[in-house]
DNA sequence: TAGATTGTTAATCGATTAACAATC
DNA sequence: TAGATTGTTAATCGATTAACAATC
């Protein structure tokens, strides 16, 4: 298989949504044309994107809808369960933990872990939040996948190198800073102030389009 | 002024990031060699994307960290304060009003609302949570300029609606949909499960590679 | 002045769009 | 079969990298 440019791989989730709303509404086929106007793509955009992992569609008829969203979730690795836990049960890893969809899409997130005395102990909709000196154990113990970073930048770091170490190969980071991680280690940033400050940038630009 | 690509704007925040890092280490001054090097991108790059908006930088010498931090500070509009409120007080709306540097970046997040009775009236770390009903009257009095968005899909296309009708011209979406939105509104949007999704492709692409 | 490094043009590379033959 | 729509090749467009003259 070649190589998949992340453009491609970054467009597949949003594919998978708009799927998921045919499949709820009933809907059995759709062609590139019509989800490329739902979406505001080209169509042309579509079938490409699509005919880098195999023909789905067929000629004449378009896209099963049941059977594309099949598909890119086995591409999206949605086939298989994925064991997560959460460090830092601030609000932003509790939001993860209770958001309810992550669990239909086969995530399991087995506990959060965070320093905080007063959390340790305590429990969010599922899953118990423990003390952070027990996440090394705890993960190597019960075959964790991805770990979630939602604390500060500063042990976020040293944190993810321990993990590495426990061989945790997959991180989902929150923390405000680039992981320095060597090997062969997937990170998957979320950085919400880099956002923020995409959005200012529009609005500053717009109001100085707007002087001029 | 040209327009300036997406790919540009989008990675004006790293640099402001890495050049606010140098600035707290008293770093006076860094050329774009060695600014490639911690950020993992080519010089080139970075001279690049700095010219689409003016020299900043001098020859012989490379670029003035702190003047640099505030050129790309004013491109992202953190020069000037922004009024924000958050619409949805669950966890995912309290962890962003907590986010204390969003404070020192000029953001000020004068209310959370919420349908939810045991909420309202309650406080964060500085504002309160308010009851939905109150929104819309709220941000036209206060002159709210970016509305985030953390609830459900279902609720969040109709409110931002009505919030457009009240002025409103920007949002920060973590709604999982697209907000069908017509007009001169800027959408930033940031799809957790999408980005968690790329996560997993990754996971399992890797898993097939090794199967070979 | 000599050395360093930018700003900027040109070359390359990759991604998107258009077009159309294949085929259901 | 005729019509529709894919899969795929070719053309275009845009973004990244390389190169180097300008200049501090």
């Amino acid at each position: 298989m070649n190589k998949i440019s992340k453009a491609v791989i970054s467009r597949l989730p949003r594919y998978y949504r708009y799927l998921d709303e045919l499949r709820t509404q009933k809907i059995e086929r759709v062609s590139s044309k019509e989800l490329s106007e739902m979406m505001n793509v080209t169509a042309s955009q579509i079938r490409q994107d699509l005919n880098n992992f195999g023909g789905f569609g067929q000629q004449g008829y378009g896209y099963n809808v049941q059977y594309l969203y099949d598909e890119i979730g086995k591409l999206l690795g949605l086939d298989t369960p994925h064991k997560m836990v959460i460090v830092g049960a601030g609000n932003l890893g509790q939001a993860i933990a209770n958001y309810g969809n992550f669990k239909n899409r086969g995530f399991q997130i087995t506990a959060l872990f965070d320093k905080n005395p007063n959390l340790i102990g305590t429990k969010t909709s599922d899953a118990e939040i423990m003390d952070i000196e027990c996440l090394y154990d705890y993960v190597k113990e019960n075959q964790v996948e991805i770990v979630a970073l939602t604390l500060p930048k500063e042990p976020a770091r040293e944190i993810a190198e321990k993990l590495v170490a426990c061989g945790i190969k997959a991180f989902w980071n929150f923390a405000h800073t680039d992981l320095k991680i060597s090997g062969d280690i997937i990170v998957e940033n979320v950085h919400l102030s880099e956002s923020l400050m995409k959005l200012t940038y529009r609005i500053s630009e717009k109001r100085n389009h707007n002087e001029e």
